[in-house]
Parts: structure tokens; C-alpha cells; sequence
DNA sequence: AGCACA
């Protein structure tokens, strides 16, 4: 049944070609793993700074016999395994592969994702940033923000020589105590690479900065500590408007692809761009109208709607502060429609070429301003799902799946549905709505599409 | 000083 009652750690393991070595300094070095263990074997891959004090390594070595006599010459040796003066500890891992080595904030480039843990934004200015920080070179750029993780800055250096000293000097280290106000406790410093190679910084503000380019203008919203937002007429806060729109997609119980959410959105108009990213546990998209106005029809008619009944896939939108995405034009978490005729892209994907990597790891890897987007709203159109459980509005719409009962876990039905007879594609809705009192179908107020479904081409 | 979550 259960394997729990092995002990978690024993003490005759069974050799195997990785090694664990621990009580390892913070500050070791890939570099200074494989000098340690090099003289065994052939090192094919390492896993360093791992664990919560990032003390712990893994090494795997080409073959078995490597790696015992690593582990028996350091057992019988009267000098023990050091590094940096420190002694280390070596066993043989549980695992017999490094898996994965290298996560996307460890590949390096010239962009530093940093996050100031355990203070608020504003008890570091983004001036203490530039001092600590230029102290490895020219800071080229600077953008921070707050998210869940906490503070956080991107900062640009010149190449990932740079980034990379900065990062070895400072990851795990505290901004000196007298460039930060009294009540700041401690102030660690975590450290990984952007995906970015070049921020776009729009404004010199007390959240961003451009150091290449002093004559940039200055954000007269922005010179103030804290973004004010924009009063409404009802006193409720205002966003200003986008073309941008971001959508926060609740109770994703189903799969929410690119393609999905191009043909739910291209009912308004023709959607350019499109990001899907993970935020604070949840899914959001970014979606990119050519026009304000056409992102506010979209806005209106499809907030609180969901994608598949049942109250599955619900969205909230807002708008995002993007007016341009930069995106990956193909990747299953991207797609940018106007680089390249987006017919050709099924023809891509039947040829099998790879796809290329998904940059949107997170946010900072959307947008210059991570933390930026406004928050979808926390109340929600009350409305209770159970009223048209069991009756999926997409079978009458397509009709393709009689006697199943739930939601197609992939593909949505109006996406691969041929057009029912008698009936035009543009006259149909371009997904399933529901909510209390709004028959599905063509939103009140919105232009006809723009272009047909992208079933039909 | 005791096993990685990207």
C-alpha cells in the first residue's frame, strides 16, 4: 500500500550515480561543485544552492563507479569534502537523475529578477536599488512593483556577465541597514534572471526608471508615492481605459487555451494579441483589441459570463495598462496574430515544428509594469450555477456531443462545431453564455464581428 | 547536517 513506513532517511543507501552533498555555503558556486567533485568523473549535471538555505547540491555523475568513489574516498579520507572552509557532507541521492536542472530563473541573462523580501514598496526607493545594485555596473534600466512574492525589482545590466555578478554578490544578502528607514527589520534579497533582455520603461517615475535615457519624460501620475486611481462619477475607482483588456478566469475547471479565448474574444473585433499567464493561483489573460473601443464593448458584454455553462471558466475583466503586448507570436501560452497570418499556424503545428518555449513563466516575463494590472474584482454577479447544470448550452449549439454531460475537457465544442444548418456563422454566438436574465448569443451593444468565427476560414 | 517542485 503505502511506502511511508521506509524510513526517510537511512543510513546504508543504495549507491546511486547522483550525489546529495549538503551543509554546503550559500554562496557555492556551480563552479566550485564541479571542482569538488570533478576529480571522481565526469560530471553530467549539478542542482546547486537547492533547499530553503540554499545549502544543499546535487551532482549526477556520467557513471555509478564515479560516484561510489567519491562517496568511499570521502568516508575513509582524514580530510573531509570542504568548500570555502566548510565541510560537506555527501551521500548518495534517493533519486538517480537530476531532473530539470535548470529552472527559467536560473538561465542566465542581463535582466534580474529581484524580490526585496519583508518590506512594503515603499521603504526601499528605486535610488537604493540603483546605488546597490550599480555597484557591478551600469544599471541600464529599472522597473519594480508588488505582487504576492512581495517587492519586486527587474533590473537591466549591460550583459549576463554583469547580471551574473551582481546576482552571486547579493542573492540571499540584506540591503545595508542605514539606506533603509528604521522600521525595516531584516531585508533579504532573493535573485533570479528575467526572461526580458530589455525593459520598456515608459516614464521616469518612483517605480521605473531609464538611466539610458535621461530626457525620457517624467510620469506626472506617478511622481507622488502612491498611484492615485481615478475617481468615477459614482465614487467607485475608474479604470482608464484599453485596448488592452485583462481577463481573470475563475473556477477554471476546464482548459482555457489561446485558441479558445481568441474565439471568444474576435466576436468583438480582431483580437492582435493574446498572453495567458498564472497569477496568484489563478489564470488571467492578456488580450489586445486594435482600439479602446472595441475592448469596451468586449469588456461590457462579456464580464461575469463564463466560457462553458455550468459557471465554469467564469471571466472578470479589467483593463490592463498594456496598449502593446510583446509576446511570443506562437507558443501555448501566446500568440500574436499580427505578425503573421494566422491561418498558417494550424498548417505550422500539422508539419510539426517545435513550439517554441513559453516565456510567460509569470508576469514579469508579460510586462514591463508586473504588478501594475488592477485587480479583478473581488465581488462577483451572484448567481448560482446550479440553475442550468446539467443542460451544457453548447449542445444546442453544436449539437456534436448528444448524452455527454459535461464540458469537453479540451477542445470547446463551438470551436470545432460545424455551423448549423440554415444558419449564418455570424448570426451565432461565439461561445456559451450564461448569466441570470442574458440569453446566449450576440451581445446588446456589440458591433457585428469583425471577421468570421475562425471556424469557418 | 538529512533530498530538488522547476
Amino acid at each position: 500500500m503505502s511506502t511511508s513506513s521506509q524510513p526517510q532517511f537511512r543510513y546504508t543507501q543504495t549507491p546511486s550515480k547522483v550525489l546529495h552533498l549538503r551543509n554546503l555555503p550559500w554562496e557555492c558556486t556551480e563552479e566550485e561543485l564541479i571542482e569538488l567533485c570533478k576529480p571522481f568523473g565526469k560530471i553530467v549535471n549539478t542542482k546547486c544552492n537547492v533547499g530553503a538555505n540554499r545549502n544543499q547540491a546535487f551532482v549526477e555523475f556520467a557513471d555509478l563507479n564515479q560516484a561510489i568513489s567519491m562517496v568511499s574516498y570521502y568516508a575513509s579520507s582524514s580530510e573531509p569534502a570542504q568548500v570555502r572552509g566548510k565541510t560537506v557532507y555527501i551521500q548518495y541521492s534517493n533519486r538517480h537523475e537530476i531532473v530539470n536542472n535548470k529552472s527559467p530563473g536560473d538561465v542566465p541573462g542581463n535582466v534580474l529578477l529581484v524580490t526585496i523580501e519583508g518590506v512594503e514598496a515603499g521603504d526601499v526607493s528605486i535610488d537604493v536599488i540603483h546605488l546597490v545594485f550599480s555597484a557591478f555596473g551600469f544599471v541600464h534600466k529599472i522597473a519594480t512593483f508588488e505582487k504576492a512574492a512581495g517587492f519586486q525589482a527587474l533590473i537591466q545590466f549591460t550583459d549576463a556577465e554583469t547580471a551574473s555578478s551582481a546576482r552571486n554578490a547579493l542573492d540571499g544578502r540584506s540591503i545595508p541597514r542605514y539606506l533603509l528607514p528604521e522600521h525595516v527589520g531584516s531585508c533579504h534579497l532573493r535573485i533570479s534572471y528575467s526572461a526580458h533582455t530589455d525593459l520598456n520603461i515608459k516614464f521616469q517615475s518612483h517605480r521605473s526608471r531609464d538611466y539610458t535615457n535621461p530626457y525620457l519624460p517624467v510620469n506626472p501620475t506617478a511622481i507622488e508615492g502612491v498611484m492615485q486611481p481615478t475617481i468615477g462619477p459614482d465614487g467607485k475607482k475608474k479604470e482608464p481605459e484599453s485596448n488592452v483588456l485583462l481577463a481573470s478566469i475563475e473556477n477554471m475547471q476546464y482548459a482555457v487555451t489561446v485558441d479558445v479565448i481568441h474565439t471568444v474574444f474576435s466576436a468583438f473585433g480582431t483580437v492582435q494579441k493574446i498572453a495567458i499567464f498564472e497569477k496568484n493561483g489563478g489564470t488571467q489573460a492578456l488580450v489586445q483589441y486594435p482600439d479602446v473601443t472595441t475592448a469596451a464593448v468586449a469588456k461590457e458584454a462579456l464580464e461575469g459570463h463564463c466560457i462553458y455553462d455550468g459557471g465554469y471558466c467564469k471571466l472578470h475583466l479589467s483593463y490592463s495598462r498594456h496598449t502593446d503586448l510583446n509576446v511570443k507570436a506562437y507558443s501555448d501560452k501566446s500568440r500574436d496574430y499580427t505578425v503573421q497570418d494566422p491561418s498558417l499556424l494550424p498548417a505550422q503545428q500539422i508539419l510539426g515544428l517545435p513550439a517554441p518555449p513559453a516565456v510567460w513563466q509569470n508576469h514579469q516575463a508579460a510586462t514591463m509594469y508586473p504588478g501594475s494590472e488592477y485587480a479583478a474584482p473581488a465581488q462577483v454577479p451572484s448567481w448560482n450555477p446550479s440553475a442550468q447544470a446539467g443542460t451544457p448550452t453548447y449542445m444546442s449549439v453544436a449539437g456534436t456531443f448528444p448524452g455527454q454531460s459535461y464540458p469537453p475537457s479540451s477542445i470547446p465544442a463551438y470551436a470545432t462545431a460545424p455551423t448549423p444548418a440554415g444558419s449564418s456563422p455570424l448570426s451565432q454566438p461565439p461561445m456559451v453564455m450564461t448569466q441570470p436574465g442574458v440569453q446566449p448569443g450576440r451581445p446588446a451593444g456589440a458591433s457585428p464581428p469583425g471577421h468570421p468565427p475562425y471556424y469557418v476560414r
